[in-house]
RNA sequence: GCCGCGUUGGUCAAGGGGUUAAGACGCCUCCCUUUCACGGAGGAAUCACGGGUUCGAAUCCCGUACGUGGUACCA
């Protein structure tokens, strides 16, 4: 490890849109890795493709990691020494690279045109080769400063012929370096094709702005996901062609974050179709008006989407699985990531903020649940939330789950599961529930225990038992099986909102 | 197609020549609770396949299969 130099960092979305999970991910790896070792974590916008910009989308990164609690140290918005931090923003520094490796012959002018690209790539085009590329073996028959004659190259340039930067691949050369998760990797320089480096509108393509942009600002340790590791083979030429190499960053390659299901990559479309979030927050794409659920509206909590995200990929060889923030940092090292891919699994997600939401205590807890009964248009005063926490905690994983475990607390229930009762209804029944209910008048301490004295003892009265009466007072009051203690749920929602939902049951027992 | 990377239960995973192959999620059974959940006790379930190397392979090597990524003037 480069042990003289501080450790540096970076995090370098496009913002086309909502910060998919992997890429908090590769945030949090980022981080832990620049905490750990007192370095910093620089977050660099790559907008160097003005066609994908999306409005919002970087206010929208921001947030999420504002909620997510990864703060950089250095961002367009807190620029350290090393700015500006957004790549269009910096348009103007690139130039003088490429210009050095066309000058040193490593990169050249090419002029051909989108549609002329389209042709070749028809023309090559065969059974065994169905992706054609611009390469060593179709290079010199594009329109470029290899194939044309100088003179040629300078009128074209003269007349100011739209034209792009492309790196020149050398010719059977074994390309390799040490990834700090997947140990040695090497590629076959034949196998890669002529990258374009600059184009056509002046801005960088990736390879040539990740380069440059991790030199300028002093990144030692570049991570991202695998979906790279193909292109590293450019990127490591460019270090070395520009005269670099001893300053490049150690590489790693995350592992991919696959659907639970079927093939691929977990995409936000997954999300919507088994109904779980991909995004950190909610993400709204101004241009559609499409709305995509994020995990904080969902109802997790940050550090438990956190931990998760931590455990998916990496773990600390013992059998700890819940981590703080801090005791990631001092537990988390780059060869413990895994190489291979690791499937989402919703249910272990929820297995996560459930335990953090039982280390809450239930004053915080009744806040954060505040905009979830409200989204359901109800509201209730801090005091009775926490009771309301207080009772039905153990069986929320989600903080949205307080609605569905807990709406009776608020509200009549809206449909009641009179099947599950009325088969061994009786008049027996029916005339202790209705006296019962009456007298619930004469209670002076509204109390669970003695609501329940009450009950027990008319309930004896009546010749009834427990088992007779019990499940349907509870599917009464809530309208299923489930939910806290029944005389608790009393206490708490009141006399006469008791009386109302039993006589209402009543009626439709009766019927 | 070609190239890269990968492969331990359904999922996350420990383990890196000798283990009864951890643990967690999920699932199932039982206990607790006359609901649900929590909690407790159990259970089913794994080294992709084929060849080597070795006294011995989940661990090392080769091949195959499968998965996944890339193959853009997108990142």
């Amino acid at each position: 490890m480069s042990s003289s130099k501080k450790v540096r960092v970076r995090f370098a979305p496009s913002p086309t849109g909502g910060l998919h999970l992997g890429g908090v991910r590769t945030v949090l790896y980022n981080y832990l890795f620049a905490k750990l070792h007192g370095g910093e974590f620089v977050l660099r916008i790559e907008d160097t493709d003005q066609k994908r910009f999306v409005e919002g989308a970087e206010d929208y990164i921001f947030q999420c990691l504002g909620w997510c609690g990864l703060q950089p140290d250095e961002s367009p918005r807190h620029p350290g020494a090393y700015g500006p931090y957004r790549q269009s923003e910096r348009k103007h520094l690139y130039f003088q690279y490429a210009q050095k490796l066309i000058d040193d012959g490593y990169a050249y002018y090419a002029f051909d045109t989108p549609d002329e690209l389209e042709e070749m790539r028809k023309r090559f085009k065969t059974s065994s080769n169905p992706t054609p590329q611009y390469d060593q073996v179709t290079r010199m028959q594009m329109r470029n400063s290899h194939s044309l004659s100088p003179e040629k190259v300078t009128e074209l340039l003269g007349v100011g012929t739209p034209y792009v930067v492309r790196l020149k691949m050398p010719q059977n050369t074994t390309i390799s370096m040490v990834d700090m998760v997947r140990g040695e990797v090497s590629f076959e320089t034949d196998l890669v094709d002529d990258k374009v480096l600059l184009k056509a509108d002046g801005m960088p393509t990736y390879h040539l702005a990740v380069v440059v942009d991790d030199y300028l600002m002093k990144i030692t340790h570049a991570f991202r996901g695998e979906e790279w590791l193909p292109s590293a083979p450019v990127h490591l030429l460019l270090w070395k062609y520009l005269g670099w190499e001893k300053e490049m960053p150690q590489w790693a390659h995350l592992p991919l974050i696959l659907k639970p299901d079927g093939h691929g990559k977990l995409s936000k479309r997954d999300g919507e179709r088994l109904g779980f979030p991909v995004f950190a927050m909610d993400w709204t794409d101004p241009n559609t008006g499409e709305k995509t659920i994020g995990f904080k509206e969902r109802g997790f909590l940050p550090e438990a989407f956190i931990n998760f995200l931590a455990l998916l990929g990496w773990n600390d060889g013992t059998e700890q699985e819940i981590f703080s923030l801090d005791e990631l940092i001092a537990h988390f090292s780059m060869d413990r990531v895994h190489k291979g891919g690791a499937r989402f699994d919703f249910e272990k997600a929820k297995w996560f903020n459930h335990q953090y939401l039982l280390q809450k205590d239930n004053e915080s807890l009744a806040k954060m649940i505040q905009p979830f009964i409200a989204n359901n248009g109800f509201s209730a005063n801090q005091e009775y939330l926490v009771k309301v926490v207080g009772l039905i905690k153990e069986r929320c994983h989600l903080l949205s789950d307080f609605w569905a475990q807990g709406h009776f607390f608020f509200r009549s229930p809206e449909n009641i599961d009179i099947d599950a009762i009325s088969e061994k209804w009786n008049e027996t029944k029916q005339s202790f529930f209705s006296t019962w209910s009456e007298s619930l008048a004469n209670i002076s301490t509204w109390d669970h225990q003695n609501i329940e004295q009450v009950f027990t003892r008319q309930m004896t009265e009546s010749g009834l038992k427990k088992g007779d009466v019990l499940l349907p007072l509870r599917i009464m009051l809530v309208g299923g099986k489930y939910g806290p203690g029944v005389f608790e749920i009393i206490e708490m929602i009141g006399r006469e909102q008791t009386q109302q939902r039993v006589s209402t049951a009543l009626i439709k027992l009766k019927a």
